[in-house]
DNA sequence: CGATTTGTTGACTAATATCAAACTGTGTGG
DNA sequence: CCACACAGTTTGATATTAGTCAACAAATCG
């Protein structure tokens, strides 16, 4: 149920009454499994659907001219990454599965459809958007002005916060498959210096990552380094 | 007229006919004359109005615990750069002036109201916000994967584009009141490197910036230092 | 099981930060 | 009109962080 999915992700965020989960209900849906890191839309595509993630990881990111490769975001399931594909022709970035996903495809003309008959909805949806905005944000405060250390304790807070909203993550610990490459990607830095601050935090005791998972041993601690607060995540 | 400018602009992104011109033109607003370097939009903020930018320039900016201050966008004048909070209960970030500038301030509720009665523009304002959010990627990129003049090049790239939209930068020059120390906040370096970088692109005849007005030598030169490509700006 | 990908280590280098001082230009009050 | 103050820019010296390269080890996959 994609949908069941999108009327659970939209109620952490806005009210959607009975009446317009009703209506989400009946929007029909494409689903399609996906391999690992795969990329299933691609920058300078013109969208005609949205997806919804339905399990698994994907990420966004963009490839500079000279190659390098920047992860923009991480979207667990429930998530709609290319929500904004909406009102803007055509994509900026690319959208990459980082495991093998279920991934629902609805076409934009039924979303519209339903904005129109249904106002509440398309709130909803802006202000999906507009949190995603505001993570963005942060990002840039991250990478902008963060050490290294501090940059993977902040992308560890922050996904261990959004995966615990959806039900995804234990107290002390969740499932994300990455690479040490990819997370470098994510944050600006070399493979080699991420590899050295995993091992700095194994050491002194903050967290684990290891065989996908991400295992948190001093939460506070790691809030801390990170300088992570929740409020960006704007959540009712 | 706060409005007129709003027209104005939501018409680079968007079909506003003349109906829903004249709709915009009747929302109150009130204008204020603010100085420079004023915080008028403060982080944690619960918003009641909008603000659109009429003359001078403005910044979106958090600053960290340990008080270091990230710079996330730029705002010439036909900006909207709290339109998030109409949806978003308080903001994340601060808004402050770079130089004396008149912001007029629209009561959330008169555009609630216009956007009910017309979901043309409700849709208008929706694509500002994607729009913003494209280009806080790009940011992202910049800080994650560009050298130092990269960055540079690419802020200023962005800057011109972004200002000849609005008929505010002519071929090789444009007024942009920043200084160093404030550049570096944007780009996540020191303001000493700031200064090196400037110095190193005045010897090579790239452009200069100087006396809040950034001269532009060799515009190629200067896209291509810093990979701009417009794409992300989504312009129709 | 071999092949491939991912993680780890060390040595070395490059980019950028930091600190402190000096310099420049502009505006202000006497 | 000068002296001074102030904000912004420039310079040099030095420190630090993170990047690069190359080799190897460990895990994972078919």
């Amino acid at each position: 149920m994609p949908t069941e999915m999108m009327i659970r992700r939209l109620r952490i965020n806005s009210d959607i009454s009975d009446d317009d989960a009703s209506a989400l209900r009946v929007l029909p849906s494409l689903i399609r499994e996906v391999p690992e890191e795969t990329v299933f839309v691609h920058e300078n595509d013109r969208p005609t659907q949205c997806c919804v993630i339905m399990s698994g990881f994907a990420f966004r990111s963009k490839t500079t001219e000279d190659g390098k490769r920047q992860i923009l975001s991480f979207h667990p399931a429930g998530d709609m990454p290319d929500l904004h594909g909406l009102l803007l022709e055509r994509m900026d970035h690319d959208l990459t599965t980082l495991s093998d996903a279920r991934i629902a495809f609805v076409e934009h003309r039924h979303i519209n459809k339903l904005i129109e008959a249904r106002p509440t909805i398309g709130r909803a949806l802006w202000r999906e958007t507009l949190v995603d905005a505001a993570i963005f944000r942060q990002w840039i405060v991250n990478l902008g002005t963060r050490s290294a250390p501090a940059r993977l304790a902040h992308l560890v807070a922050e996904l261990r916060h959004r995966l615990s909203s959806v039900g995804l993550a234990a107290d002390d610990e969740f499932e994300f498959p990455i690479t040490q490459a990819e997370l470098a990607e994510a944050l600006g830095l070399s493979s080699v210096h991420v590899n050295r601050v995993i091992q700095s935090f194994r050491v002194a005791g903050v967290l684990d990552i290891a065989r996908n998972r991400v295992r948190l041993k001093d939460i506070e601690r790691l809030v801390n380094i990170g300088g992570f607060n929740e409020l960006y995540l704007h959540e009712q």
